[in-house]
DNA sequence: GCCGTTTTCGGCCCGACTGTTTTCAGTCG
């Protein structure tokens, strides 16, 4: 993937803690795929695995578990990783062994894994035999017909791994969920058509929201004597660019752009979102794109299990077996029935029927459990206590707070930013354009700042007086500078309505540690005038990684104010190409208090539509109406920012 | 490597597909 490094993070000079979270929860990760490739017991694996996804999700501060030795209790930290972390959070050392598998790994042999249909097993065997350390020189061996002969390759392995390769030079394996949805939908409707189809639906990560999805999976409800004309209308669809296999219940294909009639575009971006991906050339690239997408064909009576397991997720769907197990059942694709020696769809005549998703939740004592929430975030324990939210909906959107005119780097006027507002029945919209020190994004000046906020006010007067529901706010993106301080002075901070504080000088945040990072955006919060914190990592999905920060601690911070009757929200960009902040951590905001406003810093009229991702994302987050400012009527989102609670 | 009202060993979720084999290993989700 761009940017990962595969060394062992690096200690910051002074400690302890010597390590973050983050650094933790990626050394963790990295032991997992290492070991894997060197050929360790896969539940030694996982267990790293599930290590690095519990320290990465932890809200309590890491190095306080490890000065207390609390570590040690959380489930899944055992005698060996805990001592390996508290090691190097409290010395600032990594242990022995890791470091050493990370020196004896070439990580071209990492790169490999990338390659569909190439494991760790396999990885090792072309190695060993043929001293293979690179993607590049396995491309060699395969063109020089040195790999077929292999005992467990043959002439379909070896051209598979071509083709493999060459998929992987031209995309990284994962996709943004705008993307993966563009494609799914359209094949999805496509299938729907299909006579014989009883029902059909979106599983896997593209049903739960995640910020990017590997490859799509479709799961479709038929009659078993239809099967066979439903297949072969399948894969005369167009847009399948090549069909990587055809069982009785599965279909394999690679879809291309040609899936879109009206063709593939991208709307407009920012400029640094631009940059990130890699400019100019990244339409390109995208619109020779492709994706992996399966399609299981299941009579209609276990189309509801086949749904819940493909929908996932993996660690979701063990913790259901675990649960069906302990009732003395076994849960599978197939239904939810008594130990049997039956296999397949035979064993599925003696399941507990269900016919929808819910009726399987309710076999287990569970409540039906979302799609978006599916990820084993406590879901199940929720479900278990009748303590699932009620989440947000699209619906609930009344208005955002950072979006872009014409004033700064937006293509759109500030009339027809409110005119679209209005039209998705919205009534109210905060216009929040670039600082002037952000040049690249043609950053506004005090006085067009002023000058702009003038003549939104005459707008909300008109409307007020035509009766009409719909106000402007305006607020300012300012960017975070040295110290933390703010782009424009405060006599002029202060007429406006607000102020969205982001980071955009990536290159000096992303080379300095956590702790200063953090020291910054805390004393942003300070100053009275910042309401928001911005894009609150700067990470572009599969452009860069954010910059490091404890977003924990600055929630934690913002939270007191908050407490305090003083409102510090923190943004969930719902730009697809930033989905910040991360899922993981609104439902961190929403238990301490902080409000979080989607929004999203729309830079076009059409952008304003992304706030349907941020409302996935959210969603994804455990967030409900009452915890986001959208929600909010015009009168009372300017009541709060007047700082009457 | 983790875990334990079947605790310190022997489990760890489960099945399909593919390409290779001649009953199965590797990979994937």
């Amino acid at each position: 993937m761009a940017g990962t490094s595969w060394k062992l993070p690096k200690a910051r000079p002074n400690g302890p803690p010597y390590f973050s979270r983050n650094q933790v929860s990626t050394a963790l990760h990295q032991m997992a795929v290492l070991l894997e490739l060197n050929g360790a017991n896969m539940f030694r694996t996982r267990s790293y695995q599930n290590g690095s996804r519990l320290i990465g999700s932890l809200a309590q501060d890491l190095g306080e578990l490890v000065a207390s030795g609390e570590l040690f209790d959380l489930k899944g930290i055992g005698k060996g990783l805990g001592s390996a972390i508290t090691q190097a959070v409290g010395d600032g050392n990594w242990p022995e062994e890791w470091v050493e598998l990370h020196e004896k790994t070439p990580p071209g042999l990492i790169e490999m894994l990338g390659i569909p249909g190439v494991g760790p097993k396999k990885i090792k065997l072309l190695s060993d035999e043929l001293g293979v350390m690179t993607v590049a020189d396995l491309q060699e061996v395969c063109v020089k017909n040195e790999v077929a002969p292999l005992k467990g390759f043959g002439a379909k392995s070896q051209q598979r791994i071509l083709d493999g390769i060459d998929l992987l030079a031209r995309f990284s394996a994962r996709r943004r969920l705008d993307i993966g949805l563009r494609y799914g939908h359209t094949f999805l409707n496509m299938i729907n058509e299909i006579p014989g189809i009883q029902k059909a639906e979106l599983a896997g990560s593209a049903r739960r929201r995640r910020e990017t999805i590997g490859d799509l999976d479709i799961v479709a409800a038929v009659n078993p004597s239809d099967i066979d004309t439903v297949s072969q209308n399948i894969l005369s669809l167009a847009g399948i660019a090549d069909v990587k296999g055809a069982g009785g219940s599965k279909i394999s294909v690679i879809l291309d752009t040609s899936i879109f009639e009206e063709g593939f575009s991208l709307g407009h971006l920012d400029a640094n979102v631009l940059d990130a991906i890699g400019g100019q050339d990244y339409e390109q690239l995208e619109s020779g794109g492709t994706i992996d997408a399966q399609v299981r064909l299941v009579p209609p009576s276990v189309f509801p299990f086949t749904l819940a397991y493909f929908t996932g997720s993996k660690e979701h769907n063990i913790r259901m077996r675990k649960i069906a197990q302990e009732k003395g059942l076994k849960l599978n694709e197939f239904g939810l029935m008594p130990e049997t020696e039956l296999t397949g769809l035979e064993a599925a005549a003696t399941s507990l029927s269900a016919i929808d998703e819910a009726e399987i939740y309710g076999h287990l004592g569970l409540d039906f459990v979302v799609p978006e929430l599916r990820e084993d975030m406590g879901e199940i324990e929720a479900a278990q206590n009748n303590e699932l939210p009620n989440l947000l909906k699209l619906s609930d959107v009344k208005g955002s707070l950072h979006n872009h005119t014409t004033l700064s780097d937006g293509e759109a006027s500030l009339e027809e930013m409110a005119d679209t507002a209005r039209r998705m029945g919205w009534s109210w919209l905060g216009i929040a354009d670039h600082s002037p020190t952000l040049m690249v994004a043609n950053g506004a000046s005090a006085e067009d700042l002023l000058s702009q906020h003038e003549k939104m006010q005459v707008y909300n007067q008109d409307w007020k007086n035509q009766g009409v529901d719909f106000r402007l706010f305006s607020g300012v993106e300012s960017d975070i500078l040295e110290n933390g301080k703010l782009d424009h002075p405060d006599d002029v901070l202060s007429k406006i309505d607000y102020v969205v504080a982001s980071v955009h000088a990536m290159g000096r945040w992303a080379s300095r540690d956590e702790s200063q990072n953090t020291e910054d955006l805390l004393k942003c919060l300070d100053h009275e005038a910042t309401t928001v914190l911005g894009h609150p990592t700067g990470r572009i999905l599969q452009g860069r990684d954010g910059y490091e920060v404890d977003l924990h601690r600055v929630l934690e911070h913002m939270a007191e104010y908050n407490a305090d009757g003083v409102l510090k929200a923190v943004e969930l960009n719902a730009s697809p190409y930033r989905l910040d902040l991360d899922w993981r951590l609104c439902k961190r905001a929403k238990e301490l208090g902080v409000p979080v406003v989607i929004n999203p810093d729309a830079h076009s009229t059409s952008g304003l539509g992304d706030i349907d991702y941020g409302v996935m994302v959210g969603r994804k987050g455990w967030l409900e109406s009452a915890d986001v400012l959208n929600s909010l009527s015009a009168e009372q989102m300017n009541q709060r920012l007047l700082g009457v609670d």
